[in-house]
DNA sequence: ATAGATGCAAAGGGTTTGCACTTGA
DNA sequence: TCAAGTGCAAACCCTTTGCATCTAT
């Protein structure tokens, strides 16, 4: 059964806190901002117990190293800044994927990541 | 200045023959059927050779290890099949994407993937 | 009390690098 | 000839795992 440990505490805060995907390392900064001995192996151990249990969902980004988001939310897509990194989730899907599907190949699912500058990391100055 | 040694060859040809993105294992394995001493390190500092030359470009898919295919083709996406896990290129793009982007998001790229089965493993036998 | 959770350090898997040997030009 | 390229093994980075300790219940 599942125990409601100080770091678990932590890491949920931390998710509730920061509306966006998050990784492994983003999580482990965060949380020892409340739990200094915080350690690696928890967060990872912790964030799959989370996707487990259907709280949390993988975000996966080509290139680069899963983060993590509450689970629950509608169908959405993701924005990378190439300034600071970060990902936000966008509403809205593009139409007609099917039609880009090759004949004879069956259509499951998709993916679609923008990539560009956040508001902040757009600003002039 | 640039050698043409066996190895080389053999990869290139790798690429020539198989349409498709390639892992490094799927080179290496390709590869040492016309070289069976190719060592994986090879396979490696050649893709990146090639890249720098602009010869290949990696395809990054969510969640998995960089693939690389010829460069110089038309914008296009990729399908990656759930059953075979090889992927494939798809041509065409969604419109509109521009209107996905939060309003202040500066878009300046964007990456589609479809996932489903191809057409030798969407067959009933 | 005690099974689940943690932290550390070691182990894994994929990628990169150091180095002596090989080879194309 | 002789520097670029290769193969092997060690090093790396991120993630996972083993194990002794800790702690919710």
């Amino acid at each position: 059964m599942e125990r409601n440990t100080r770091q678990r505490q932590v890491i949920r805060q931390v998710f509730e806190e920061i509306n966006r995907p998050l990784g492994p390392q983003e999580v482990l900064r965060a949380g020892q901002a409340y739990a200094p001995r915080l350690g690696i192996a928890t967060v990872y151990r912790t964030l799959k117990t989370f996707v487990e249990e259907g709280w949390l969902v993988a975000v996966d980004l080509p290139g680069e190293p899963a983060r993590y988001e509450v689970a629950g939310k509608a169908h959405h897509h993701h924005f990378r800044c190439r300034a600071c990194d970060r990902v936000f989730e966008i509403d809205g899907c593009p139409p007609n994927m099917k039609r880009l599907a090759p004949r004879g190949f069956r259509l499951e699912g998709h993916e679609v990541v923008l990539y560009g500058r956040c508001t902040t990391c757009a600003q002039p100055t």
